[in-house]
Formats: structure tokens, sequence, C-alpha cells
DNA sequence: CCTTGACCCTGTAGTTGCTACAGGGTCCAT
DNA sequence: ATGGACCCTGTAGCAACTACAGGGTCAAGG
């Protein structure tokens, strides 16, 4: 026996619920080449199996965790290559992290800038808005 | 006496130095409506007053702060009408403040997200990394 | 057998907010 | 008069999708 599981074959509505990504971003990821070109059957409909499940899902977890599609696409080639070290992997990961904590302290600073703003307003007319005084000028 | 001070003319160069504004970003805002058309020499260079640079002013501070370009649209025309309340000034600041405030906590989750992952590589292969582990179904 | 509705196909254009040319014209100091 | 800095229009590109338009396919019900 093989030691695969029987393989099932999804048309790309039963690939987009199972791994809730959108018919248009899958073939959106197909043109630019991050998810392998499906078989077609009789009608030309792409049927994907199982390791393009797998490939979806991966591709669908590092997006919700912020990493660029360019990056994605170095994970799932470093992912194909098992006998190479794991650290550019770490390093991957790490980086994204630093982006996101970037990202972060940018929008704090904004957020107490918005806070200082929102307090200044005073009700009265825009004649003598303190905020859009704040903006001016 | 005029109560005006006398204005000075500036080319869009001048203008982005000014203002701090890339001179591309100054003719794609008055392509999209939001920086009015400046006059035109003999030479049809444009020559802007400081209407235009207060203006741009203004832009340029709202943008920092967030606000999409269509926002600061409807801020630039309520700022044009006097009379009316500050009360929609107002509640367009606290709405981007929460818009912000969204942000941050997604960029939070995953910020914890990503530390977590971090921190289970124990520099091996990738065969055996838990990092694409996680990532993997 | 035929129709109907859900599904699928390709290809292109739109989104947001710029930025970057290409291929020209203008201004001014030397 | 010539060189370099500046300006003009128009278009295309970026990220990462999303939304059509205008078709073809498939399976179930009548």
């Amino acid at each position: 026996m093989s030691e695969k599981m029987t393989s099932v074959d999804h048309t790309i509505g039963a690939l987009g619920k199972l791994t809730g990504v959108n018919i248009e971003t899958i073939r959106y990821y197909e043109r630019i080449g991050l998810l392998p070109g499906a078989a077609r059957n009789s009608g030309n409909y792409r049927i994907y199996d199982d390791r393009h499940v797998r490939r979806l899902t991966f591709i669908r977890k590092a997006r919700d965790l912020g990493f660029p599609i360019e990056t994605v696409r170095r994970m799932l080639a470093l992912s194909d290559q098992p006998d190479r070290p794991c650290g550019e992997v770490d390093a991957l990961v790490v980086e994204q992290m630093h982006e996101v904590e970037r990202k972060i302290a940018d929008l704090e600073r904004l957020r107490a800038e918005l806070d200082r703003l929102a307090h200044q307003c005073r009700g009265g007319l825009v004649s003598d808005c303190r905020i859009i005084e704040a903006l001016s000028p």
C-alpha cells in the first residue's frame, strides 16, 4: 500500500471553502506563480488535489500573519528543501515581527495625536474649531 | 489697506519644499480635485499662492494623521463653511481614532502570534521546523 | 431531451495613494 | 547661445487583491 491517503479532488469553489480563500484570489495566486497550476477536467475546470490544499492553507496562514507575498514565496521554497537549516525561516519570522512592531509604534503615535486633537473640540462652529485650526498652518 | 498680507507666488517645486509634499503628489492632488488648480505663467508653469500653501499644509497634516483622502476632502469642504457646527469634524477625528485603534489591536494580535512562532525555532533543519509545521495544515 | 441555476472560464479594469518614468518645453545665469 | 535646473503632460507601476463582462459547463428536475 502507498503511505499516501487517497487524494480527493476539488473544484476551485470547494478549495476556496476548504481554505477560506476567495476564488478570485486563488486564481490570482496561480497567475503570479504562488500556487501551482491545477489539472483541468474536460470542461477546462481547475481540479485541485491535497497538495494544493496544503499549499494554499500555508499561504493563507502566512498571509494572515501579515507576511508579504514575496516572503511567502520564499517560505514555500524553503519548505520544499527539507535539508536546509531552519535559520532562514526563523529570520523571516523575526523580521516580520519587527515590521509589525514598527507599525504598532507608528500607530500608537497617531493615536496619541488624534486623542489630543479630539479632546480639543468645544462643540462650537467650524469658524472657531480647534481641530481645523490645528490642521491649518 | 487690505487686511490680507501680500501673497507670495510659488512654483510647484517651491510649494513642495514649503509643505514637504512631493511634486508628483501635488500634481496628483490637483488631478483628483483635492487641491484646486493653480494659475499658469506664460510658460505654462503652475503658480501657487498662499491659499494653496495653507490648503496643502492642511492636507499634509491630515494625511500624516492617517485620514483617508476622501475624509480629507470632506474636512476641507467643512472648513470652507464656517457657520456649520464643529461636530461633524469632531466625528471624523473620533472615527479615525477608532480606526487606528482597530489596526493597533489587529497588529497586537499578530505580534503575539509571531512571537509565539519565533520562540518555537530550535535551530534544526527545515524538515523538522516547527514554524513551517505551524503554517502547514 | 431540455431547461435552469449554480458553478466555472478568460481577460481586463478598478481599488488606495502615491511614485516613476518618457519625452518633451522653459527659465535664467554665464 | 548653451547648459543645467526646473517644469509640463500622459502613462504605467506598486501591493494584494476584488469586481465585473461576456462567455462556457454541469447536474438535477420536469
